[in-house]
DNA sequence: CTTGTGGGATTGTTCAACAATAGCCTAACC
DNA sequence: GGTTAGGCTATTGTTGAACAATCCCACAAG
């Protein structure tokens, strides 16, 4: 039936290295660390608010997991900033202050400024991810879908950072937009959250489409700047 | 004996912000985070070669600690690309490879860049550091101690990240360097690899005293060029 | 209103156990 | 000869229970 022939050599095509990327993607993972992912996954949605604490003994028998296993996830999360350890107290669900964002908004100022200045060196896929990530944002806005218009506009800014093609810089964005929802969860509509910076993210690509980098760099800063404002203005309102 | 005055309220001097800080200084660290600072001590200084495997029975018996805490601090190691899991296979020393470096020494570009464009609005005292730093290193060179040459070298450039005022790129910095030590033990001498570079560093600082940005930037990039190709150089020598 | 003082719950850490897996060795086989 | 199959051993993955240390809270005393 099958043919016997030899895998690794006869291959004209990459069969191997795609199965080899989808190795990571089934079972190869341990139970902390998917426990980990879950928990990630829960706070980002907002279903274990900041401040929450999270018991070990409630969290293990919800989970089926032992303490020790999730004990080993909570590490991951505290090296992820998501939570807060505090000795002898537990793990709680990080809460951010103003000056968080704004230490987190100077990050992505760093990191998308030095994306933006690589857009030249950049290949043409790079370039069209940046696009089609401005383009969904506006088509979900069309449709009223403020979720996915503000999912499409985190793309967009990952891929001005996945310009710079250093996996480390795209790790650190990653990780800081995890951060990041943290403080969206405290905003009160998804819709005033992100529909005033669709235009801003059109401007961008328009900008650099034709070759003005400086001025989409202004935009970028102003993007930056404004954003952060209205965050730590919700976070003032809210905590007083 | 005591006054009996109200520390909260009295405290013109801030006696209990320096208090607060000192907390973390005493005793305020469980066994796993302590496990993880020895492992990451032994790594930087070579006592634990990348490629050397981390067998939990014999690390555990070494340190007197249980499985259970030994795998807490792996857990932060792997977070900080110190160590890497392989599942059911144990964890190991980080190995480098010519791309991670030059990957690291992107960051740098990226990190380094973001603190030099930042020196117009930094304080003075931080400007300070950065003389001081380099200082340090020429006075070390002076008396031929290399190992001192080479921390005053990064502290020169964590200084530099340091102009940003910003925790978390400080944060990446310490982490990015203490990965980069991992490349550094592939180095035959001290002298070497950090003496082409204390003239560059004098430069920077001439240059940004002047009011150079663009001047300092260029030098910077080039010392950064210069030290990843030296170090991928002898990698790819030891490697074959 | 502040200062002890229990009691109860939770975390910090260890230990022992078992299942699952990787690595190695041997033997059989074409 | 080289390759494949099977079995043994050491190590990791994960769990459960145990105990000490610590924190929180309620309550009493000054």
């Amino acid at each position: 039936m099958t043919q016997d022939v030899d895998l690794a050599r006869t291959s004209g095509d990459d069969t191997l290295g795609r199965l080899a990327a989808d190795r990571d993607l089934l079972g190869r993972a341990g139970t902390a660390q998917r426990v980990a992912e879950v928990l990630r996954d829960r706070i980002a949605e907002g279903a274990l608010p900041p401040g929450t604490r999270l018991s070990e003994q409630a969290l293990g028998a919800a989970l089926g997991v032992s303490r020790n296993t999730l004990r080993e996830a909570f590490r991951t999360l505290v090296d992820n900033r998501l939570v807060v350890h505090e000795m002898n107290r537990g793990v709680f669900v990080r809460m951010l202050d103003p000056d968080d964002v704004t230490d987190i908004y100077a990050v992505r100022r760093a990191l998308e400024g030095t994306g933006l200045r690589a857009v030249c060196t950049a290949p043409p896929e790079r370039i069209a991810a940046l696009h089609a990530a401005v383009a969904g944002g506006e088509a979900a806005a069309e449709l009223g879908d403020w979720a996915e218009v503000g999912t499409a506009d985190l793309r967009f800014h990952r891929a001005l950072v996945a310009l710079a093609g250093s996996p480390r810089l795209d790790e650190y964005m990653t990780r800081l937009i995890a951060e990041l929802r943290l403080a969206f969860l405290a905003m009160p509509s998804a819709r005033a959250l992100h529909e005033p910076f669709l235009r801003r993210n059109r401007e961008i690509v328009d900008l650099l489409a034709g070759g003005d980098f400086d001025g989409a760099t202004v935009v970028l800063d102003r993007y930056l700047d404004d954003a952060c404002e209205m965050i730590c203005a919700a976070m003032r309102m809210d905590g007083a």
